[in-house]
RNA sequence: GCCCGGGUGGUGAAAUCGGUAGACACGCAGGACUUAAAAUCCUGUGGCCAUUGCGGCUGUGCGGGUUCAAGUCCCGCCCCGGGUACCA
């Protein structure tokens, strides 16, 4: 019987389906595991073989843990409200629900081919109005939550009320932030208007609005969060973004810095993830340090604050930088220096951040300002430069040029005087960063190392008062408004007394216009509108302006960003339907955290932070038991493409010719061939390069991706095809070794050459795998071809799951050798069934105990490529014994039931079991099979292999040695020489040193 | 620049505690079967030398070191991939 894996994979899905197999319950008898796979954005474009890596990878692991007796949830969904399907409806006017749709039934449709185990009754999709009824849900209690810096955790906002009602608000109290927290009393309070009291409230809610510098991006016509811009431009389209003052909303995320850093301790996350989280949070410790300002101009008294880690260098410190965006710039720019300063601050607005960042250049302008230097009390000059960032610290710097690189440059290029503080000259090599040597021309620190003069002069400015410590952070609070249709809208009403309000207005106080209200919880969920126009509203508003009943209502017009409903997903898994909770209290304890999170590296800081945060709130606010999401995390490699790429001239290119190319020959070394006209374009295929003249070989240097398909394996473009695609290449020339194809003939070479090949060969190259590049390979061709089980198995085989690796196709041929020799195993081509109930033998039962072990120990470590190594192994080394015997293929086949589960199935069946294999379990090795009698002992003189010997592991070391010097080789290589010394590792080697 | 990974045959890779480097596959070469092809099977396959056999030398990015023994540990460097960047 032939394998036909088409026909199994057909039978077993429709059984399968039927059966509920894969149907998950909260079953309490059972340990319970939870294997995730990271949510995918369903493309228009549908899955390429790179997709499933971590699918498979998790799938298997999934299966496996089933086997072993838990209980796996294993679910799967849509991250489906998102930018391409609202790009789309712009363009086509499709709504997004539409496509979205579509690319869902495509996805599922795939995924089903390679047989994953999904419960898809458990799927969730985050554009469905049963699904953002919970995140607007979990969205109000956010809004209606505060984080209490005495308790370390986020509380019901009811108790932040209660206690302004009975004490007010007073600068002693550790929640207390002078830009941001006005002072009143208990009886202010109480005769505060309902919006001032909403307006303080936004102070301390841990989802608030504020006017706040944010990322715009004007192509997009939205906002963007910090983790989603690259290079400075938009990370989606790569659009350039710039700097924008807006009234928006924000997570309070800061508030947890410190826990999110804590508990990156407590995850098994790979040490490059938690290493970027803690880049991303950036904690310093340091000192705000104050420096009055001793302006001419100035009445009363004003203070810069900086902030620094080297209070240590206080007294290096020659001038301060404030940046250029400071509110201070204006009240201590001198009457000389105002056209000056106004020049540079027109610098500064005209530079993009692409620019910015692409070439740093040295600027900055005085602002005629002198500010006192709190220890020395020498007047230190005040300047702005574009290097000192306004969202960074206080916003100001002291600039200690000998210590600090550009603050070195700067007073090199102002010529601002640099007092060395530090002496490094018993520390080689020591840089300009590292903290170490010992400190000069710093009065009661001289002598000190870096390390106590820090804790000396921390200890000095609090004494003095001029300062205090301060933990600073990079991470900023989170924009949570995005200028979009397809997203969650905000369950958030405005009471507007004034003038509509615009996303730009300037931020005035007085202005009540802009004060949110929540939404009742009975309310949700807040549909989206149906609009037939999803552009932007304009001027810096949602497509949700156009709606005339959304504005009618005074709902909020922006949406939620795509981080909201994907970060509390894994939770709705639990329970997706329940419509009175976003999961039942009893689904939230027995699942609990994800076990294990699959999924790739490019999440590092944006899903898997914000996931973190929500998962801790949640847990402050008694929700769940848990405070991390995802209790161990492994990122898959990427699976590449191999692009095929023809070689041009470059001699008459749109990138500019210098080189008219006059003549219709086309040289060789020592060879020519003519065509009857001028072609319109030259390629040159990849293995005639080098029989070209030199001097025209330069110019051939730009690479085209052709389509993969028109390439065979052998490297070899089929022009004719490529030109079909190409319709406008009919004119090019192709050339060739041998000559030259031009509008579908051939030209030969006049005088043949060495290998004279008709072939025109492509050059391959590892890319990343994508439509542009024309080298997507889709999982469907492969399985149509394969199957669903040797799909599988190829891509664990390729290499560990980690690593990132091209796809190549030839290799495939391997597993798909292994699947249709472990049928042999079964099946005849002329006797068919021949599994016989024999008795194994000691070697059989050996072979597969070996594997059962390998397959275990592999499983825990994630390590799907050696397994698949190890079936190779077994199954070649049973064929290798004939061995068809029921009592070794029935275990063999649950083994590797989680890795090839439609085959094993209906082998299985074959073998006369009657309920599903992946209900049976995981057989136990039994370490009795794996002993050995003997080894095969590498014999080593001086520490060289020069013999093997069979011997037996009873022997010791005594009696190994007097065999092993029996040896021919160990004696030629001994001679007559003395041992010096012998190491005896039983049952791994023997070395004689002489 | 800084922080994480990584570098082993023609290719993907393996080597789990420092103990026979290259398992398992692909590819390639030769052979069997076949009218032929495909499929299948057998043999060989890191490099160099020897090949009549035993074998010998060399080899895990480079240079050192520790050790009876190093792909694995230590020191210094080079290259590739990813992240990040005026963060005071």
């Amino acid at each position: 019987m032939e394998y036909n894996f088409t026909e199994i994979e057909e039978k077993w899905k429709k059984v399968w389906a039927e059966k509920q197999l894969y149907k998950v319950t909260e079953d309490t008898s059972k340990p319970k595991y939870y294997v995730l796979d990271m949510f995918p954005y369903p493309s228009g474009a549908g899955l390429h073989v790179g997709h499933p890596l971590g699918y498979v990878a998790s799938d298997i692991y999934a299966r496996y843990k089933r086997l072993k007796g838990y209980n796996v949830l294993h679910p799967m969904g849509y991250d489906a409200f998102g930018l391409p399907a609202e790009q789309y409806a712009i363009e086509t006017g499709t709504h997004p629900a539409i496509t979205t749709e579509k690319a869902m039934a495509r996805y599922k449709e795939q995924l089903d081919k390679i047989g994953f185990c999904y419960d898809w009754d458990r799927k969730v999709v985050t554009c469905e109005p049963g699904y953002y009824k919970w995140t607007q849900w979990l969205f109000l209690q956010l809004y209606k939550s505060w984080y209490n810096r005495e308790t370390n955790k986020a509380e019901s906002i009811e108790t932040l009320v209660k206690r302004f009602a009975a004490f007010g608000c007073d600068n002693t109290w550790i929640q207390f932030d002078e830009e941001a927290h006005p002072v009143f009393t208990a009886a202010d309070w109480s005769i505060f208007p309902e919006h001032k009291k909403e307006l303080i409230l936004q102070n301390y809610r841990m989802v608030y609005r504020s006017s706040t510098e944010v990322n715009w991006c004007e192509a997009l016509g939205s906002v963007l969060a910090n983790d989603e811009i690259k290079d400075g431009k938009s990370e989606r389209g790569g659009y350039p973004v710039t700097k924008k003052k807006m009234r928006q909303w924000s997570l309070r995320i800061t508030e947890y810095a410190d826990r999110l850093l804590e508990g990156l301790n407590r995850i098994e996350w790979s040490d490059s993830i938690k290493e970027q989280q803690r880049n991303w949070i950036g904690r310093s410790e340091g000192a705000i340090v104050d420096f009055k300002v001793n302006a001419p101009l100035v009445n009363g008294e004003l203070v810069i604050q900086v902030f620094t880690t080297r209070v240590d260098t206080l007294f290096g410190v020659s001038f301060l930088v404030l940046a250029p965006e400071s509110e201070l710039v204006s009240l201590i720019t001198t009457d000389d220096q105002k056209a000056i300063i106004s020049e540079y601050l027109t610098y500064v607005k005209s530079r993009t951040d692409v620019e910015r960042q692409q070439e740093k250049r040295v600027t900055g302008a005085f602002t005629g300002s002198y500010a006192v230097h709190p220890v020395t009390g020498n007047d230190v000059p005040v300047y702005i430069a574009e290097y000192v960032l306004a969202g960074y610290g206080t916003g100001a710097i002291m600039a200690v040029p000998a210590d600090d690189e550009r603050d070195r440059k700067f007073a090199e290029k102002f010529q601002l005087p640099i007092i060395e503080v530090i002496d490094k000259s018993m520390y080689e090599g020591a840089t300009i960063e590292d903290k170490v040597g010992k400190m000069i021309n710093s009065d009661f620190l001289d002598g000190m190392e870096v390390k106590d003069a820090i804790s000396a002069m921390l200890d000095r400015i609090e004494t003095l008062g001029i300062g205090k410590r301060k933990v600073n952070y990079k991470l900023r609070d989170a924009s949570f408004s995005r200028q979009r249709y397809w997203g969650e809208p905000f369950p958030i009403k405005y009471k507007v007394f004034g003038v509509p309000d615009s996303p730009f207005a300037d931020e005035n106080p007085d202005d009540i216009a802009d004060i949110p209200f929540a939404l009742d919880e009975s309310l949700l969920p807040l549909e989206l509108p149906a609009v037939s126009n999803f552009k932007a509203g304009g001027d810096g508003r949602s497509p949700l302006a156009n709606s005339a009943d959304w504005v009618a209502n005074n709902y909020e017009t922006d949406t939620m960003p795509g981080y909201a409903g994907s970060s509390w997903y894994f939770l709705r898994y639990m329970d997706p339907n329940n419509a009175h909770a976003f999961a039942s209290k009893e689904a939230l304890d027995y699942w609990q955290q994800v076990d294990l999170y699959l999924g790739g590296s490019e999440h590092a800081v944006g899903h898997l932070l914000y996931s973190r945060f929500f998962t801790k709130v949640l847990h402050d606010l008694d929700f769940l038991k848990f405070d991390e999401p995802f209790k161990k995390l492994v990122n898959q490699g990427m699976i590449t493409g191999v692009s095929q790429k023809i070689l041009y001239d470059a001699h008459n290119d749109e990138l500019g010719s210098h080189v008219e190319r006059t003549s219709n020959t086309i040289f060789y070394e020592g060879s020519s061939c003519t065509l009857p006209e001028k072609a319109s374009r030259i390629y040159y295929s990849a293995d005639a390069i080098d029989c070209l003249p030199t001097y025209s070989r330069e110019f051939i240097k730009l690479a085209k991706n052709v389509q993969i398909d028109f390439v065979n394996p052998n490297g070899v473009l089929d022009i004719e095809q490529y030109i079909n695609w190409r319709i406008e290449e009919e004119n090019a020339a192709f050339v060739c070794r041998g000559g030259i194809y031009f509008k579908g003939n051939f030209y030969e070479n006049l005088n043949p050459i060495e290998n004279p090949s008709r072939d025109f060969k492509t050059k391959a190259e590892v890319e990343k795998m994508s439509k542009s590049k024309y080298n997507v390979v889709n999982p469907d061709d492969i399985i149509a071809e394969y199957g669903a089980d040797c799909f599988r198995m190829y891509e664990m085989f390729l290499g560990p799951l980690e690593q990132s690796k091209p796809w190549d196709q030839k290799g495939i041929n391997g597993t798909a050798g292994f699947l249709r020799k472990l049928w042999r195993l079964f099946y005849d081509d002329k006797a068919g069934f021949k599994v016989t109930t024999d008795d194994a033998t000691p070697a059989e039962l050996k072979i597969l105990h070996k594997l059962l072990k390998k397959i275990e120990y592999d499983m825990e470590h994630l390590s799907f490529n050696t397994s698949v190594s190890a079936f190779m192994i077994a199954i070649n080394e049973l064929t290798e014994l004939k061995c068809s015997k029921h009592a070794i293929l029935n275990e063999l086949v649950i083994a590797l039931a989680p890795f090839a589960p439609f085959t094993t199935e209906e082998l299985w069946a074959a073998l006369g079991n009657t309920e599903s294999i992946h209900l049976a379990s995981f057989p136990q090795f039994n370490e009795a099979y794996l002993v050995e009698s003997s080894f095969n002992y590498p014999v080593s003189v001086n520490g060289k292999l020069r013999a093997t010997v069979e011997l037996s592991l009873s022997l010791g070391q005594d009696e190994v040695l007097a065999q092993v010097t029996e040896l021919e080789n160990v004696k030629k290589w001994m001679e007559d020489k003395a041992v010096k010394k012998v190491i005896f590792v039983k049952g791994k080697i023997i070395n004689i040193v002489v």
